[in-house]
DNA sequence: CCTCGCCACTAGCACGTGCAAGCGGTCGTG
DNA sequence: CACGACCGCTTGCACGTGCTAGTGGCGAGG
């Protein structure tokens, strides 16, 4: 029997429909500790909220107790979102059983758009990428404190979210498959250039722990055919692995390769990083990193919680099921 | 000068700083009709307003007038964000200068995270996809009555985001580049078999009246190898030109053939549909249909703006600038 | 001089919730 | 039987805003 359409069920209708004081109900709905409420009338309030479909406002909730119990997440405007999507669905459900909500928006630097952080006064900001200062100050205007990552040039615990396994693991494999001097196709892309170098840097690490020769660079795009240029280069530097930063840069890299007449694995091996659903549909069919997303969205969510609450939250960890996938293009 | 951090500077801090009452402070915000405030005090409030930061606090606003200003944008689960998220920004811009805001969410119908309508109470909610019957329910259970595209089966104008125009292109350009028999790459996901079933209808109202075969169908996934048994079902039956539902399933296609021993498009040309980055990566690239995205998301938040307000908005339309993108595939 | 209307502004309610303080009844204890 | 402890519940305030009804002052008209 839920009430006309239109029409709000609140507490009160609840109390009123029980005989109760609407306070009563507050209590019991909120479990609030340091109130006697017997197990009877907890239940008949239970059952009756039930059935009248009572659903807390949510503005209501957020004035009384100044907090809106909302993260947000800046995704940045790259094109990886297949993966990210996952990631927020768990950090989503993590976050839920905390009695918070994760909101989500995609951030274009050159959008008009005005931010959802003005708007939803979120408790929390988490972004995927760094803050730039302009809008740190934005957010700080707006009575937002609490920021993830925060505006520190680096992050206390270097690489908090565990990406730096992927480049390791993609120069392992390379390496495991019999090839010593490797190449890394950059992208110029403005946007993610924080996020190549540090899987550049990650990648050079993890060649001279292996005691492999410094690692060939070249961009792959930008420039008309960036991609054929880094495949001469690198053919003249015997190169014969390339470790790419992304799929994308895998992909163009293969076709480079493919229309300069060369064998892909055969003359060059390629492995891509995010394991994007495209990479199984390409000829030859591209090797990448798979990421642990379902993982990285429980740990940022608990980033979030701590940064909320003050209390911290067990926290599964995100690194350990990054993997290889192991496609054509390295010689599966 | 900004009041302390951690405190929100309300309206009440403003009236109390110039010594008026909290209401001429309401009224001058928010310019409020049939109230006469003196061109000083207006000037006054403004000023104070901006000198301490004022920002309306938006929980206490949505209370108040029972509204959030907040349009919900629902997001299927499809790899396709790369384009939406232009479209979400066009959409963010046109609703925001009607004071209305746009927050999405990419919806997992497997997910296990509460839909974010349950917690914004958004005052409409659009989907690119329409809605299951379960979902209308719950938004409905939840008070939200302004739902995009409406609970009927089919939307009262048909195809009101203009999305019919990509297959008839498709089906135009291959026509244009001497195909007869026309074979159409369909895809099992279940999540978009609405979509699937509205591209393949527009795709043959295309063939018919150009007085073409009939379509021959064949899905490329869910089953192992199905790409390929499709190729050679378009084979046997004399098709030398796919549609394809996306580029996704072009690919499979493309790929399917290639390792067939087939030229692409020498003996099986193919298009694929909504230009996904990746597209201009495949070797052969693949041509495909650009939507305007823009546009798309002008005609959604114009669509939001008129559930909302019944006020209708003039709409630039969205149809204009579908357009095909003719790659390797086809024969560029 | 009184009244009426207008101007510019104020008092105050309502939205739905969370929670501190209080209050009547019952039970155990001296 | 008196008294305090405690249980179970209610009264009531506060959050910040939008807006209706009203209010005092003042000039004009009768």
């Amino acid at each position: 029997m839920r009430a006309g359409v239109g029409k709000r069920v609140t507490a009160a209708d609840v109390a009123r429909s029980l005989g109760l004081s609407r306070a009563t109900v507050g209590f019991v709905l909120n479990g609030t500790t340091g109130q006697r409420i017997s197990e009877a009338t907890r239940d008949r309030v239970l059952a009756e909220a039930a059935r009248l479909g009572y659903r807390p406002h949510k503005a209501a909730q957020a004035l009384r107790r100044g907090s809106s119990r909302l993260v947000l997440l800046v995704i940045p405007d790259w094109p990886v979102d297949f993966s990210v999507s996952k990631c927020v669905e768990e950090a989503s459900h993590t976050l839920e059983e905390a009695g918070y909500s994760l909101v989500t928006q995609t951030h274009h630097p050159v959008g008009t758009a005005r931010p959802l952080w003005e708007l939803l006064d979120p408790e929390v900001v988490v972004g995927f990428a760094p803050f730039t200062p302009e809008e740190v100050a934005a957010m700080q205007g707006c009575g937002i404190t609490k920021i993830i990552p925060g505006p520190e040039p680096r992050p206390s615990p270097p690489d908090p979210l565990g990406l730096d396994d992927g480049p390791r693991l993609q120069v392992e494999h390379l390496h495991t498959r019999g090839h010593q001097r490797l190449g890394f196709a950059a992208t110029t892309d403005a946007r993610v250039s924080g996020l190549v170098a540090s899987r550049l840097g990650a990648a050079r690490e993890a060649a001279a722990s292996l005691g492999l020769p410094p690692l060939v660079v070249r961009p792959v795009d930008g420039a008309p055919d960036a991609a054929g240029q880094a495949v001469q280069d690198w053919l003249h530097a015997n190169v014969t692995g390339v470790v790419a930063y992304n799929d994308d840069s895998a992909a163009m890299v293969i076709g480079a390769a493919l229309r300069g007449g060369l064998g892909v694995p055969a003359d060059l091996a390629v492995i891509g990083h995010d394991d994007n659903p495209y990479t199984a549909l390409f000829v030859p069919s591209i090797s990448s990193i798979r990421i642990d997303y379902a993982g990285l969205g429980r740990h940022l969510a608990a980033l979030a919680l701590l940064a909320a609450t003050g209390r911290p939250l067990l926290d599964g960890g995100v690194d350990a099921a990054t993997a290889v996938v192991a496609r054509e293009s390295t010689g599966a």
